[in-house]
DNA sequence: CGCGGCGTTGATCTCTGTCAATACTTGTGG
DNA sequence: CCACAAGTATTGACAGAGATCAACGCCGCG
């Protein structure tokens, strides 16, 4: 674990503004892991042994149906959190995670953490944060399905994406079109369709490479009720 | 508070347990007011000042679309709290919240709440494992709402709705049907279709009086890929 | 009795999933 | 280096689900 990752910690959501000291009681002894692609990190009614601290790389967590389909609950990156919750559940991992890329985590285990908020209540705050926070994500999903169209909501996804208060940017799409339209609650083939009703809104794509001629106009076709 | 009151908060998920002293750091100095139907607790956008505890009635929980269209996010009803994650996000609540029915509700300031946490680091578990549930809660939500169809997602509810393991049984619905339809992400009048496509399933409704035949078959319906 | 809120029903239209065929990309082995 | 295979993305035709708009029925209430 080198300065670098250090860095990557520090900046994350989970330790908003605090110092090394604390980042290290959180992690304890935890070392960092390579995994390959597509590694299965846990499985859906597995005993919750730990939450995960991404360094490098992409994770999906998933649901399966009792018929054998996956749906993906989200996708996360280098610098977040993830599996927090499971730990305070009632010991069994509610969904599935695996690596959608090749990636380097940190595996914070369960009893350990239990120790460290004992040790140190600002732990507590900081883990509260953190579910706080994948809470809102999850309760702006919800909104989302239930209220915007395919498009809209993948036109709502590019203007997350690119920085703020930009008339007009450029971005690589950060993973494959399959699992982006799950992520967004469609079929790759509705993807496809959704990106053609969004160059009338200015915005083209090209391999993974999408282009937003105009945020405001994106914005307002994404919160219109006329698709 | 009577002693009833004090039984409801005992049984709440949020003390799963407890005793009367946990529960008394917790409300601190909080007493039971009165809403009449129809009362708004907190706006989306609003400074987090406290969460809530049901003692009676029942509150729901939306967010205000840009165009002005109200997406529910949950309903609960006594024995429940909610809002908790509002107090350690970054100051404001991300919905608001209403009374649908009469109600009487404990409201925990934040600040206290945070006294008592640093007082008793036990409460820190307390909270953890209710923002937890209720991201379980929203992680359910969905995965329903992606992978079901409306007269499945009806056929869910329903099925939660009853009491565990029995054949056949006969319910109240909790709240009105215009509420139920947006709950589960569609419109009133699918969701009268919906109850019709379960009548071959075993489901009667008369008013609000749903009566299911056949537990067994229900499930199946809500969990297999023909529609 | 009539009125207003709530729920249902019917007709129609649009969106999205499905199925199938076709590029295009990437990787592999000859 | 090329040919071929496999995975990935697009396109088209079609069917079904759900939204929308409008009308009607049903209660409860003044």
């Amino acid at each position: 674990m080198d300065k670098n990752d250090w860095r990557t910690l520090r900046r994350m959501p989970l330790f908003s503004g605090m110092n090394d000291a604390i980042v290290e009681q959180v992690i304890g002894g935890a070392r960092p892991r390579v995994y390959e692609k597509g590694t299965s990190l846990f499985t859906q009614g597995a005993p919750a042994k730990a939450f995960y601290l991404i360094l490098d790389g992409w994770v999906r967590v998933f649901r399966t149906t009792p018929n054998g389909e996956e749906t993906i609950l989200s996708v996360f990156q280098a610098g977040e959190s993830f599996a927090e919750g499971a730990l305070f559940l009632h010991g069994f991992y509610p969904a599935s995670a695996d690596t959608v890329t090749p990636a380097r985590l940190l595996a914070v285990d369960g009893a350990s953490l239990r120790r460290a908020i004992n040790a140190n209540p600002d732990i507590a705050f900081l883990m509260l944060g953190a579910l706080s926070h994948h809470l809102k994500e999850m309760i702006e999903q919800v909104e989302l399905l239930k209220s915007l169209s395919a498009p809209q909501r993948l036109a709502e996804f590019l203007f997350r994406l690119g920085p703020p208060a930009e008339k007009s940017f450029t971005v690589k799409l950060p993973f494959g079109k399959a699992l982006l339209a799950r992520r967004l609650g469609m079929k790759p083939e509705s993807l496809s369709r959704a990106f053609q009703r969004l160059q009338p809104v200015g915005v083209q794509v090209e391999r993974d490479e999408v282009i937003i001629d105009d945020v405001e106009k994106l914005l307002r076709f994404a919160s219109s009720d006329e698709p």
